[in-house]
DNA sequence: AGTGAAAGGCATCGCTT
DNA sequence: AAGCGATGCCTTTCACT
């Protein structure tokens, strides 16, 4: 990496303790400020001082609680691609808007290529599929065409950096 | 539903309070349980029965930290969809393993349809895109073909429950 | 199931090294 | 950046409802 690129990004050097306590945390969200410490081998002071920084630094952007759809009465997921007419790409910023309002919006995926994006949608049913694409995908004037595919297993990572 | 498909998941009765909590918890992670009880409206001690519950019966399946991928060198994500060939539909179990091991692998999408999986990745550059690709699918026997998109954006919801 | 009180643990601060 | 010590808040348990 160049000088020049690395200056774009300024500040964003992790030393070993701070990808010990990013690992940690995404691990456990929840583990409290003295264990964290214990682990990452520092002062309870100097962790605190850490985390807060690595979240200042918008290195870690959040922390939250994971939720297992089916418990929400969400026991179907699909990805819907979406091609948008060639004349309303323009648009595509504005449906992001519109679509991350919706609850049965897990996720949002804009893509260079054939698709322009993808839905990750958790639904109750088919027909709830269904009454979703009918009234924001195909009745919508810029969309194009979709695709509905059904997510039999979906697996959800940690960032792991790279080396 | 019916008596009988709300016996097949037994005990997954959310009151208000517990949608509350979930809701509290996605939004921010590390809420002490003394604020969280005062935004509910419980006192402290019912509300950490009542957190230990929705983690105990797998409501809440986990707490983490959410990571840009660029401040830990993942300047680039792609949508990988991947075919297997037909008689190799069986090996998409055992590759699902393979996989998830893999630090640029964010996510994973079993799907029924056309393509067999998808694979959200984050990498470094696009080099790194083409090596992982190279050696994790298409040298892969059961892997018929694949197809690459960049990811120009990205967005993650809390899960909504169903009405 | 939910609550409140009490004890111990933890977070957080300022200061020192 | 680490350690220490003090304060106040938080967590956790438990007896009671």
């Amino acid at each position: 990496m160049s000088e020049a690129s690395k200056n774009l990004r300024p500040e964003i050097e992790l030393d070993e303790i701070d990808r010990k306590i990013v690992e940690e945390l995404q691990a456990n969200g929840r583990i409290t400020n003295a264990e964290l410490a214990d682990r990452v081998g520092v002062a309870a002071s100097t962790c605190i001082a850490r985390v807060r920084s690595l979240v200042s630094r918008r290195i870690i952007t959040g922390f939250t609680a994971t939720v297992d759809p089916r418990a929400m009465g969400l026991d179907l997921q699909v990805l819907v691609s979406v091609t948008v007419r060639s004349g309303a790409r323009q648009r595509i910023a504005e449906m992001s808007d519109e679509l991350r309002a919706l609850p049965e919006v897990m996720q949002l995926f804009f893509l260079g290529g054939v698709e322009d994006f993808i839905i990750h949608l958790a639904a109750r049913d088919s027909d709830h599929v269904r009454d979703f694409v009918m009234e924001h995908l195909s009745a919508h004037p810029a969309v194009s065409s979709t695709r509905t595919s059904i997510v039999f297993s979906h697996h959800l990572n940690p960032i792991r950096g790279a080396a």
